[in-house]
DNA sequence: CGTTACTCTAGAGTGATACTCTAGAAACGG
DNA sequence: CCGTTTCTAGAGTATCACTCTAGAGTAACG
């Protein structure tokens, strides 16, 4: 079974990226089906095999992107940075990722639509919960020592990523050709103003 | 020719009308010309002689929606108000519009594609610098005077909408079943600490 | 090797649908 | 009343997502 399922593996894969790529160029109503197949040189009863419908895999990608957003935010903090230090390397993290990742970013934030996540909302949620719970374990002791000023986790994350999105958003659709890590200084600035305790004046919990 | 063009315009407006209700209901691939004819009571060749193809009447209807929701938020803002109030009336209008016209958010931010807004790129451009003009006609002076923090106009924006567009697009998909309205109070804190200049300790200036 | 069971490939066929085309009705100008 | 333009009508067409049937490839077991 071993190379059989490598296989597999490949033929799925295949059709996978090539989806991502033909959704890229195409959108997802542009995109037809007969290219995603020709371009992953796969049959016709090989796609709907795999994928039930289009949309079927659209939201396999879409699961799998996410995963890999997820991942690079993630691995943006460790419990050692402090409060300003992370919300930095949040929002830096999120920009890199957005530019470096075209395509998937693009596809996440711009082609995915919300009616063909539906299927999907379940492990959407599941996912967006681990990365929240992950973030947290950063967050909540900075919060905890008045580091970092209190709100929930969803109002934290709409402060970072929120007014970062907007650049990215009008990067990603063409609306606009600037860079977004243009904005990172300021984006940050801003963002450490909006959720970060300002400095007591005292540094003296740090002098020890 | 008067009472002709009342007709062609009821004519064409139900066409575009059935057209937001089909899409909201239906989605845009959902969506079928045949649906939006029906409701409008159009013949096939009517919608196809005011539209030349159905992403024609979504970009028509984004750029109509597109300019009531810049109506409702210039509306927010005159030159009598000051900097934290000023940002907190935007943000409201923002968060009341799109909960009061959800159908017309919905399409706004969650259903229409760039990938066919291009054809219009340019109008939208326009009537996006036309609402920045409008609300820097308020904020400029207020930079001027250092009530409000320095940055550019798209980065004030992204401050104002980024983080409240967060929680209306989870609620726009139905991923969030929460009001976005509820968190109001704390998105205008954090924006206010974002762009607002920390008060000097002296009223002195308004004690006049 | 044979049999059975299962996964995957193949591609012809089908129904839905966005859009085209041709013809005529309705409104308006002179 | 005629000519012109705008709008309505609906039959026709091409495309595309998806279905169906048949069979090839592989593994497990005797």
């Amino acid at each position: 079974m071993s190379r059989k399922a490598a296989q597999v593996a490949t033929a799925r894969d295949d059709l996978l990226a090539a989806g991502l790529a033909v959704f890229d160029r195409d959108g997802f109503d542009g995109a037809t089906v007969a290219a995603i197949r020709t371009r992953a040189r796969a049959s016709n009863g090989s796609f709907f095999h795999f994928f039930g419908s289009k949309k079927e895999l659209a939201g396999t990608l879409f699961l799998e992107i996410l995963a890999r957003y997820h991942a690079a935010v993630v691995a943006a903090v460790d419990e050692s940075c402090g409060a300003r230090e992370g919300v930095a390397r949040l929002i830096r993290a999120h920009l890199d990722w957005v530019v470096n990742s075209r395509r998937e970013a693009r596809y996440l934030f711009e082609i995915s639509r919300s009616e063909w996540t539906e299927g999907i909302r379940g492990a959407q949620r599941a996912q967006n919960s681990r990365l929240a719970e992950a973030v947290e374990r950063w967050r909540a002791p900075l919060v905890a020592r008045g580091e970092l000023l209190p709100m929930t986790s969803s109002v934290f994350f709409s402060q970072i990523i929120g007014p970062a999105q907007i650049f990215c958003r009008a990067w990603l659709s063409g609306r606009d050709r600037a860079d977004p890590r243009e904005q990172a200084e300021i984006l940050i600035a801003c963002a450490i103003r909006a959720v970060v305790a300002p400095d007591v004046a005292d540094k003296a919990g740090e002098a020890v």
